[in-house]
DNA sequence: TTATTAATTTAGGCTAACCTAAATTTCTGA
DNA sequence: TCAGAAATTTAGGTTAGCCTAAATTAATAA
């Protein structure tokens, strides 16, 4: 059984593999707010383990075994969320900080209940899918909407949970998950967008809009 | 904020001395399935953080600091294993250990929503008082269905859930809470009874008879 | 190409909880 | 009452994860 800290590091050694960059010593450091120095001790031990591979001064990479653990966690942690905004009625900012403690101790049976209790969903409340028992992960196509032309019409498929301010904010303006919207115009001098929700046309900064994730429609 | 060991250092303290027995560092030893070298370590801890007060070579007791801290986590322990049983469906002989590592992780405010979405229940599933926000413990008025007079007629008022063979074996003979009973025979041989649950008659040991709380009807 | 900078690893330490073995204190029964 | 037994404490050690500072390797820009 990995232990809590084990569960963590294999997480976030996932979610940077999935952004595409080499997973880096300092990355992971980065991601779990500690320093490089304890990482690189930490990392052997997992490759000891055969969690992942490393090559030294180049970086790090999940085997099978440790992608399984890692997607085992993110399956409890989506589920927990889904649990604590559809039964407890927690809001979408407070879930993601919620479920990290959680997603350690809850028990294969106490998944195994959830799941049934919310009635299998496939996505959690931000719109990360929830990754199936047998390790399989439905992949969300979608794009950020930064990267929307101008005109284009869109639907919301995902937002980043990473930071609870945005997840207000996208609130605030009226937008959640499957809301639709258009480009009206892509500001070139900072790169902002204008959009129109319902009647309202709202600017948005880019950073918000590199946060969102939506499809053509 | 104590720490997860320190919350169940204190527990435990609570529950020996609601026993009332002196509670010594072998007796907490036993409760934690350390050893007592260890036990004395943390007492030494515990006391210079004024969460107990120790008598070298003769035991401890709570500070009105320790046993709020104390009421806390039992009052999430015994929250979460309600919640466990009303909204999940676990037995209630599988309760007790899901809820010892969930009562250290529950923040305040998830304290408050399960027990909005519980209605505020008074008690646990085996019967245990669920201490209140300002550290209130309702006293329950159960003698042990071992001290009950031949001829007596008791309701179950509460079991103790130390032990989840007992609650399996209580459940298997048509015994629960508020349930009705009345004993036959007290046998002197062994100190066992027989008991009358409707219209059954059944044999019970005084093992079972000491953790079987009742009073009077 | 090479010198500087940046990233990574190594070395040496710390803390919280645990352990065993040895020393000390208290309890008990003849 | 006092000697042996039982309980407790002290002493010294372990492990997992973390840290800082120093040494090493890789990357980059003139």
């Amino acid at each position: 059984m990995p232990s809590i800290n084990v569960e963590d590091y294999l997480k976030h050694i996932y979610y940077l593999q999935e952004e595409g960059d080499a997973v880096t010593t300092s990355s992971l450091a980065g991601q779990l707010n500690i320093a490089s120095a304890s990482v690189t001790d930490m990392v052997k031990k997992l490759s000891g383990q055969h969690y992942l591979r490393h090559s030294p001064y180049r970086g790090v990479q999940l085997t099978e075994k440790g992608r399984r653990s890692a997607l085992k966690i993110i399956r409890k942690h989506r589920l927990w969320e889904m649990f604590l905004s559809e039964v407890l009625h927690f809001g979408w900012d407070e879930i993601d900080e919620e479920a990290e403690k959680f997603e350690h101790i809850m028990s294969d049976k106490m998944e195994e209940r959830i799941d049934e209790v919310l009635g299998f969903p496939r996505v959690d409340p931000h719109g990360d899918p929830i990754p199936a028992k047998n390790g399989t992960v439905k992949n969300i196509r979608a794009f950020p909407l930064s990267d929307a032309p101008e005109g284009n019409s869109v639907r919301v498929l995902r937002v980043n949970d990473a930071n609870p301010e945005l997840l207000q904010y996208v609130s605030s303006i009226g937008l959640s998950l499957n809301k639709r919207l258009s480009v009206k115009q892509r500001i070139k001098f900072d790169k902002s967008l204008i959009i129109k929700i319902g009647s309202k046309e709202i600017a948005i900064s880019t950073v918000a809009a590199e946060n969102i994730f939506v499809e053509s429609v």
